[in-house]
DNA sequence: AAGAGGATGAACT
DNA sequence: GTTCATCCTCTTG
């Protein structure tokens, strides 16, 4: 048997899970069309046994210092944006409203400040775990759609997974590109940044076509 | 030391 | 359409 088969077997893996996005795909300094990108692949988490995974259907680019909707705005560097300041690949999760743990994937080289925040997606597997942190008894297109229901039905948390590697499939957190073909994106302005003034009408939300799994539509 | 506000979501009317 | 839970981060003094 080979090697990598033995690892996927020992850690009950599924091959789609396994092709995670290599480093090079991050530190491109394009963060619109990472976040393009990043449509259909699948975010997976690990934690305590529990394997869950969703399909990125959902969303938004984030970039210092221009942006004004961006934590880091004005390359403005704070312990809370200190990660996004980081080589792209891995995560930055910050407590929004007090309630909502948001996942981003860090993007760019290190020095810039770009990010991508994931806003949805549907589930493709440990969708039962996913129920159980959602106190959810049936699968709706809620069960991971908006940002803050997304990382609880995944188990994603600050403290836990803040700059957190999204590299390896055997870490907490990783994407992993499964080889589906996706269509083009729909477009639309960002969600709740109204206080960015014409940085909010950026159109740097993207969204899969043709699924209910999304926040809104577009 | 204090205050304001937030990349949301759920439960309402 | 509205309200509001809840707490961290940042700014100001």
């Amino acid at each position: 048997m080979l090697q990598a088969a033995k690892v996927a077997k020992k850690l009950q893996l599924p091959d789609f899970l396994q092709n995670s996005l290599p480093e090079a795909f991050y530190l491109r300094d394009d963060v619109t069309q990472i976040a393009r990108e990043l449509l259909g692949k699948i975010l997976a988490t690990e934690m305590d046994g529990q394997i869950c995974a969703i399909r990125i259907t959902e969303t938004e680019a984030y970039r210092a210092p221009d942006d004004r909707a961006c934590h880091a705005w004005g390359n403005r560097l704070t312990p809370r944006t200190r990660v996004m300041f980081e080589p792209g690949g891995r995560a930055y999760v910050y407590l929004c409203y007090g309630i909502h743990h948001l996942f981003n994937v860090v993007t760019a080289p290190a020095g810039m400040a770009h990010a991508v925040l994931v806003r949805a997606g549907e589930p493709v597997w440990g969708e039962e775990f996913m129920l159980a942190r959602r106190s959810m008894r049936t699968l709706t297109p809620r069960l991971c759609s908006g940002p803050g229901a997304l990382t609880q039905a995944l188990g994603l948390r600050t403290d836990a997974h803040n700059n957190a590697s999204l590299l390896s499939h055997s870490g907490a957190v990783w994407i992993s590109d499964d080889g589906r073909r996706v269509p083009q994106p729909l477009v639309s302005q960002r969600i709740g940044v109204d206080y960015a003034g014409p940085d909010a009408r950026r159109p740097w939300r993207f969204l899969m076509p043709d699924t209910k799994f999304v926040s809104r539509p577009a």
